[in-house]
DNA sequence: ACAACGTATCGAGATATTTCGATATAATAT
DNA sequence: ATATTATATCGAAATATCTCGATACGTTGT
């Protein structure tokens, strides 16, 4: 994952809204499953209806919680996937970890000579 | 630090400028000195003018730079204390600390009850 | 076929951010 | 005292983001 890609996470992770809505889908995501074929796919998600309900708490659409979903897909930190009418969001783990390697791997003071 | 904190540093940190002002002085920050009196400070920093000069190529202040060693102080990103007639600026390497512990927390897949 | 539901997208207004030049200020040098 | 240097702040223009209502679209139920 490039350093590009870190910073739009961070852009996408710097807004309330879409933090808040991260972080109900870490809480939220579920274990995944190993196929016999040693296929994995995601067991369980969350939908765009419980997202708006958890951030807006109505349980009506929004279109602003929908543009903020979006958001966080474009920066590769939540995936999203079509299953009948619902939309089921789930994060992504390696985004988590991108973020974190990045972190990590920043220069720390004693590490380097002094001029 | 609080959530609201880590909030504003992913939002600093989502700005392309200036995450390359942030990895300079990652990149530039040197050790601490402990004093005999036990005191602790920075032995070096960064001027403004070298970020000035590493980020746009120029050896001319730019009031665009200045501006976003602003954003990043007041995100806790960074330190900035006057010397004389530069101001030098340094890591907060708690801030990086307080970002990777909540990145760190946030609840794994496998590690909740599925609903 | 039609209605209801879940969600996306569009358009517009409100607000925030970014950039840059001009001016201001404080510290140092002459 | 005056000039120079390093930096900050202000103002304005350009751009981006956020929010919300309206409309559109695909899926499901009747």
């Amino acid at each position: 994952m490039a350093v590009s890609d870190v910073t739009a996470m961070f852009k996408a992770l710097g807004d309330p809204t879409r933090q808040a809505i991260f972080e109900f889908l870490c809480e939220r995501c579920c274990p995944v499953a190993v196929e016999e074929t040693g296929e994995v796919h995601q067991v369980q998600g969350v939908t765009v209806g419980e997202v708006c309900c958890h951030v807006t708490g109505s349980d009506k659409f929004s279109s602003t919680v929908s543009f903020h979903i979006k958001e966080l897909r474009l920066a590769g930190l939540i995936n999203a996937e079509k299953n009948g009418k619902f939309m089921i969001c789930s994060v992504r783990r390696e985004a988590v970890d991108a973020m974190l390697a990045y972190l990590s791997a920043l220069p720390k003071s004693d590490s380097s000579l002094c001029n």
